[in-house]
DNA sequence: AAATTGACTGAGCAATCAGTCAGTTTGTAG
DNA sequence: CTACAAACTGACTGATTGCTCAGTCAATTT
C-alpha cells in the first residue's frame, strides 16, 4: 500500500474516532509510519486531507447504493421501503468509521463555509433520502402505501433509522434489537388503510 | 451577575457552538471580561467546567419537565404522546445551546470514562424516553394505543423527534414544517386497530 | 551520463494551549 | 480602624499544534 493510501486509511479512523480537532497530524504520521511532513506533501492542509476523505466516503456510499439498486427486486413499494431500511442499517454497519465521521459536527460546520464540503454532504444525504422517497412513491402507485407526502415521510423515516445508528455508536441501545419494531412501525405508518 | 455565572453562561454558548476542544479558555475569559486565571479559580480544570455546565443542563431540563408534568392534562395516552413530542420540540427550541451541547460527541465520549458525566447524560435521556414510555403505557391502558413494547416504541419515537432537532441544527430541513407529519405518523404507528 | 521527476524526511518555526502561582483587590465581620 | 478570607489578576510555563523548508534518494526520461 502506498503511503498516501495509508495516510487516508488511518486518518479516516482517527477523524471518526477522535474528531477533527483532536486528531493530530503528528499522531497520524506515527501510525502511518511516515514522517510528519509526508502528510503535507500529499495534502496541502489538514482540512484538504479531511475533504479528500469525505470525497472517498461519498464515492463509496454512492457505489454501494448503485450496486444495491441493481441487485434488489421487490414485490411492492412497501417492501421496497423495508429493503431500504435494511440497506441503510447494513451500510452503517459495514462502514462504521465513515458513518461516525458523518455524524460528527465538524463536516456540517465546514459545510457552512466550504461549498465542496456541502456538495459531498448533500450528495450523501440526498442519496439516502431519495431512496426512501422513491420507494414510497412506488408504493403509492401500486397501492401498498397510503396518501402522504413522499419527501416528508422519507425525511421522518431517515431521521428514525439514523437515530438508531447513533444509539449504537453511543452505546445507548442496541439498534439490532429495535430492528423488528422499526420495520413494524414503518409498516403501520405507511400502509394504505 | 457574578463572574462565575458569567463564565458558565459564556462557556455554555462556546462549548455548544464551537465544541469542547475548539473552545479556548483564553477566549472564554475575554468574552467573560475577566482574567484567564479567574476561570481556574472557580473551576479546577476545563473538564470540571464542562461537567458543571452539564449538571446545569440536567437540572434545567428536569425542572422544565416537572413543570410540564404538573401543568398538562390529556384525554388519553395517545394525546399524551403527542403532548410529549410537542414538549420535546419546544424544549429543544427554548434551550438551543444546551441541546446542541448534548448532540455533540464530546459528552458521550467523556461519559465512557467519567461516571459523573454518564450519570448526567443518562438522567437527561431517561427523562425524555420515560416520558414517551409512560404516555404509551397510559394509552395501552385506556385503549387508545395498541399492543407493542412501550420502551422500544418510546426509543423509536425519541429517535425520530431528536432527528428533527438535528435537522434544524444542521440547517438541513426545517423541523417545524415536518411537525404535522410526525404527529400523524406517530398516531398511525401507535393507534389501536 | 546528465537531467528531471515524485516520494519522502528531519529539523525547526510561530502560535496556541491548559494550567500555575505569587501577589493584589474587594467585601465583610469584629 | 484592623484582620482575614474570598475573589480576582497578570505574568509565566512546558507541552503541543499545524505547517514550512531545504534537502535526500531512487526511478525514469532525455
Amino acid at each position: 500500500m502506498s503511503k498516501k493510501q495509508a495516510i487516508l486509511l488511518n486518518a479516516t479512523k482517527l477523524f471518526s474516532q477522535k474528531g477533527y480537532k483532536d486528531t493530530s497530524m503528528a499522531e497520524l504520521a506515527k501510525r502511518t509510519g511516515s514522517a510528519g511532513s509526508t502528510i503535507f506533501y500529499h495534502f496541502k492542509t489538514k482540512e484538504a486531507l479531511f475533504l479528500s476523505i469525505l470525497k472517498n466516503v461519498r464515492e463509496t456510499i454512492i457505489t454501494d447504493f448503485n450496486r444495491y439498486l441493481k441487485e434488489s427486486r421487490f414485490e411492492n413499494g412497501l417492501e421496497m421501503v423495508e429493503g431500504a431500511i435494511s440497506f441503510y442499517l447494513a451500510c452503517a454497519g459495514r462502514m462504521e468509521d465513515q458513518f461516525r465521521l458523518l455524524h460528527r459536527h465538524y463536516p456540517h460546520e465546514l459545510a457552512q463555509a466550504n461549498p465542496l464540503c456541502r456538495q459531498h454532504l448533500e450528495a450523501i444525504y440526498e442519496c439516502f433520502i431519495d431512496m426512501f422517497a422513491q420507494a414510497i412513491g412506488h408504493g403509492q402507485k401500486d397501492g401498498s402505501i397510503g396518501i402522504l407526502s413522499a419527501r416528508k415521510t422519507a425525511l421522518i423515516i431517515f431521521s428514525m433509522v439514523d437515530g438508531l445508528v447513533r444509539f449504537n455508536t453511543y452505546n445507548l441501545y442496541d439498534a439490532g434489537s429495535l430492528y423488528d419494531e422499526v420495520i413494524e412501525s414503518c409498516r403501520k405508518m405507511l400502509k394504505n388503510s
